[in-house]
DNA sequence: AACACGGGGTA
DNA sequence: TACCCAGTGTT
């Protein structure tokens, strides 16, 4: 790339994004915990719909310590409805890495960042760049397509070797003096003109310096090879409850929903196996219906039954998928880290 | 390189 | 319906 054009490609996003940029809450700060939580919600989540979860999530851990001394238990809750529940486990558990083994201080640059867990190559880019001010680039899913036309890449840019084109060209264009806002410009660009379908070029600060715009391709750039269509997964769950109160129980941490409460299930469309996993025999079980959840590379159909409890359960279980189980008030149910397919399984049962 | 991992907004 | 979102970790 010419030096010319990319000091021009500089100048033109940095005033763009200075008079343009939304007034986000993670905008309004430096404070390296704040960024990485906001970099850690944001993985493959809008913008919408991070606001009021990180706002409540900085108001209970306001800072790493804090994040660091909570249970596991109450970070989910505060993730519940998020997605990638993952996410949650690592950030605690990168929140006790860095309060453990970095002295509570985080890493000030992008190759000690990558060694915490859940910090891989985008938010290591991403704190070092805006939180600590280092000319680190970043790679998210906005800037491989915006740097895709800007450079007329015809590369699948999630392949090796277009991800590799993009990081380089990345690399060379970081601004030195304000990488921060730079990395930040690029990615906001992406959001809000260089949109993935029918980009508003005419808006844009950069439309004289595209190379997929000059060779007519705006529209057909980024390549993207087919996504899978989700498999389809049958599931039974038992919303079994004794008086006011529902079972609900922990899925063990290495499953999806990992750490998540739940009315207990399984795979399969075999009700048989509902009354091991109440605890109880389970004389009647009523059907209620069913419930679809789809998820990225899932569509699951969950038949949903309804019991009532003769006597409680012991908490301990010895299941596939849980590992511990609790009869609940409906009214604490926020306590508990609930994913949005238990919601749905307990509004199908009338709970909650 | 391919897959697992949530949930929701947009056209 | 299809796409894809401020990605990371595992196989």
């Amino acid at each position: 790339m010419g030096r010319p054009r990319a000091t021009r490609l500089r100048r033109a996003l940095l005033d763009w994004y200075a008079e343009n940029k939304r007034d986000l809450p993670w905008r309004r700060t430096h404070d390296p915990y704040a960024v990485w939580l906001s970099e850690v919600m944001l993985q493959q989540t809008r913008v919408d719909t991070v606001v009021p979860y990180y706002a409540r999530f900085l108001r209970a851990f306001p800072t790493v310590h804090a994040l660091a001394e909570a249970t596991e238990g109450d970070v989910l809750a505060l993730w519940s409805g998020l997605g990638y529940y993952r996410r949650a486990r690592l950030l605690h558990e990168g929140a006790r890495h860095v309060a453990r083994v970095c002295g509570g201080a985080f890493p000030a640059d992008a190759a000690g960042l990558r060694t915490i867990p859940g910090i891989g190559p985008y938010t290591a880019g991403a704190v070092a760049s805006i939180a600590f001010g280092k000319p680190a680039p970043l790679v998210d899913g906005n800037v491989a397509r915006v740097l895709a036309r800007l450079f007329a890449i015809e590369d699948d840019v999630r392949g090796a070797a277009g991800l590799a084109r993009v990081w380089a060209l990345a690399g060379e264009l970081v601004d030195e003096g304000a990488p921060g806002e730079w990395n930040q410009a690029l990615m906001e660009l992406g959001a809000m003109v260089c949109t993935p379908r029918a980009p508003r070029c005419s808006a844009c600060p950069a439309h004289t310096s595209c190379d997929a715009r000059a060779k007519g391709l705006q529209g057909s750039l980024p390549i993207l090879r087919a996504k899978a269509r989700p498999k389809a997964e049958a599931r039974v769950a038992v919303v079994a409850t004794r008086g006011d109160l529902v079972l609900l129980a922990r899925r063990k941490s290495s499953l999806r929903f990992g750490g998540m409460w739940e009315p207990p299930g399984a795979e399969g469309t075999d009700p048989g196996v509902l009354g091991d996993l109440a605890g109880v025999s389970l004389a009647r079980l009523r059907e209620i219906g069913s419930v679809v959840h789809v998820l990225s590379h899932r569509r699951l159909e969950v038949m949903v039954y309804a019991a009532h409890l003769a006597r409680a359960p012991r908490p301990a279980i010895d299941a596939a998928e849980y590992d511990l189980r609790a009869l609940v008030r409906p009214s604490e149910l926020g306590a508990h880290g609930l994913s949005t397919l238990a919601r749905k399984i307990l509004a199908r049962a009338n709970v909650a």
